[in-house]
DNA sequence: AATCAATGGTTACAATTGTAACTTAATTAG
DNA sequence: CTAATTAAGTTACAATTGTAACCATTGATT
């Protein structure tokens, strides 16, 4: 059988499969924190990425969460108006502006990754113990191939 | 350690690994095809799945490949102007249009298939065999999960 | 120190997307 | 048989996004 010939099947394609997957699982959970907390996607993993580390440059949350740097931009931004964020400039570079929660936005995110964890406990308690390690494990072999790299933040190729 | 107050660790937590990974390399696989053949990503998911499955609707394709029916209206659209697809209303419904890909768009799908063959091998080879069945058990579960369901052309609830 | 390249970050503008409303056709209820 | 519902698909419009160009600042080269 020539494999030039033969169709593809999607549902064995990895890019396909994933994709699937994981738009409807992130749909399935932005629904939970758009509803209750009006945020947007970029808002949500902004605010999570920060909730979680701490102080952040607008560059590591591009590169934490893989996202496009003028996304994050704005969502900075978002959250910065409502309140949620503030931002400092670094005295040596004064390029770089480090970002963190205020009082406000931790008490935010405080809410949210409750709903978070409760979203993952309710897949979690739909899958075996052993159905769950491989899935985690399944994860992890994908990550470290590193296919990586959103353009986040990056010069044009000369 | 009380849960509600502990942080979300992102690189633990699902929707967020998923998208990572899915949203890198699916770009990493777009690349390639939107170079090569100026297809956007929702024409590409539509032609994969009427090159794969032969005849189906639009409602058809939004189920198979979890889009949203506008954007598998427009990508049908792109395809059919550019004579890779043709429609053929079905007699006894007359809302219902058949789509199929004409000589065409098949020959296209061809070199597309060889392309996304060549992408997942490459995929494959830098994981063992013992991986690789991980990575597709690990999916399987996921997928079975059904958390799932975009609106693709469902009325609106009372 | 003057010039040139690179970096962190923002923004204008064009392309892509989703929501809701619409069209046409079929189905069901009265 | 007509009116109200529902389905397939399209489209207008607003929101979201990405690309490229842009500041401002720093670092390197001379």
């Amino acid at each position: 059988m020539n494999k030039s010939t033969a169709p593809l099947i999607l549902e064995q394609f990895l890019p396909f499969r994933l994709s699937r997957l994981s738009e409807s699982i992130s749909l399935k959970f932005a629904q939970h924190y758009k509803r209750e907390f009006g945020m947007t996607r970029p808002e949500w993993r902004a605010l999570a990425a920060l909730g979680q580390l701490g102080t952040l440059t607008s560059t590591q949350i591009c590169q934490h969460s893989n996202m496009h740097k003028t996304k994050v931009s704005r969502a900075v931004q978002a959250l910065n108006q409502r309140g949620w964020l503030h931002r400092k400039r670094d005295k040596a570079d004064r390029r770089i502006e480090y970002l963190q929660l205020t009082q406000i936005g931790r008490r935010r995110y405080t809410k949210l990754v409750a709903l978070a964890h409760q979203f993952q406990s309710d897949m979690d308690s739909t899958m075996s113990a052993a159905e769950l390690a491989t899935v985690n494990e399944a994860i992890r072999i994908l990550e470290q191939l590193k296919v990586n790299g959103v353009s986040t933040n990056k010069a044009k190729p000369t």
